[in-house]
DNA sequence: GCTTTTCCGACCGCATTGGTAGGATTACCC
DNA sequence: GGGTAATCCTACCAATGCGGTCGGAAAAGC
């Protein structure tokens, strides 16, 4: 059960804008380098963030990407949902906030029985939800830049993860 | 972002030897035919629940699964975990709170940076599994007993499911 | 016109998932 | 003891999706 890579990349992005002081575009090539991500890859990632709103690029040279919006107006929810496509617990789970119908499983039809695992699948995906919508890309970029003051050593071993426990 | 079907089927099956009435076991065959999944996938499924205690066997004619504990006993974190293997939001997160130390990502030792998704993935983490420690197979059994009394019509379309809304 | 950048579509190797096949082992029952 | 119903176990397989590359087109600055 995981998210893919895409997430992964595209907060990283997404936080690397923010961090860019002025309103001036950054070109990816440079977030690449500054990540270690490839390049062409990072492309496609940032032409799902433009399509969903959360981001805006200006072509051709010197220009670059730069957030559409206030960090803290971003949050991760729709930053995830732009990236992953869907966010689901579950290959059966239609989604539906949107459009108005219950959630449904896509063997519910066959016959009235609401399958056992739907109420399970509920509490997941509203976890999981109330974690992406809590979260602002504004409180992201914060922790990185604050967030881990402790060097290197503390952060790797010892026991519970000392910078991290306040923001949870 | 997913859970395979192994999560699914071994939650329909667990629910499935919950509803049945006696402590006799219950084959897989029974149960494959009764929620219409294959069988030979089953017994893989079944091995799983078997090797984390959750489920015990009996071999030989009349044999087959009951549960090894009561229902209330079992929470489906343990359940899940022991179906996928490990339950996690990103591939380069460890869980660990068995090995006491923190949550660490697979590049955080490329030199004391943290990455900044790791507050993040910490939280839908958290959701998660208050989500799969909070939800006991009792109360799926419950649910799938009671709860859907709404019968076919009102399931599929229409507002809100009427029968969840109590059990969230 | 050259360079830097976003844009766009096709392609590809690889791992995982979901499932099958075939058999070995255990135990009940006549 | 032999048939039969069940768990067990290992190997195999097709399809899918993921992560990534490649090549080029279009736009904008110098």
């Amino acid at each position: 059960m995981i998210f893919t890579t895409k997430a992964e990349y595209g907060v990283r992005l997404l936080v690397e804008l923010g961090r860019q002081p002025s309103d001036q575009p950054v070109s990816l090539k440079a977030i690449s380098e500054a990540e270690g991500l490839p390049l062409a890859y990072l492309e496609r990632i940032a032409a799902l963030l433009k399509k969903a709103g959360v981001v805006a690029a200006t072509r051709g040279a010197h220009g670059g990407y730069r957030l559409a919006r206030d960090p803290a107006a971003i949050t991760m929810d729709e930053v995830v949902l732009a990236l992953e496509g869907v966010v689901a617990p579950m290959a059966c789970f239609i989604d539906d906030s949107t459009s108005e119908r219950g959630v449904l499983c896509s063997h519910t039809d066959d016959g009235g029985e609401t399958c056992a695992t739907k109420l399970l699948w509920m509490r997941v995906h509203g976890g999981v939800l109330r974690a992406l919508a809590g979260t602002t890309l504004a409180e992201l970029i914060a922790f990185a830049d604050h967030g881990p003051t402790v060097p290197t050593a503390a952060t790797i071993s010892g026991a519970p993860p000392p910078a991290l426990q306040s923001h949870l």
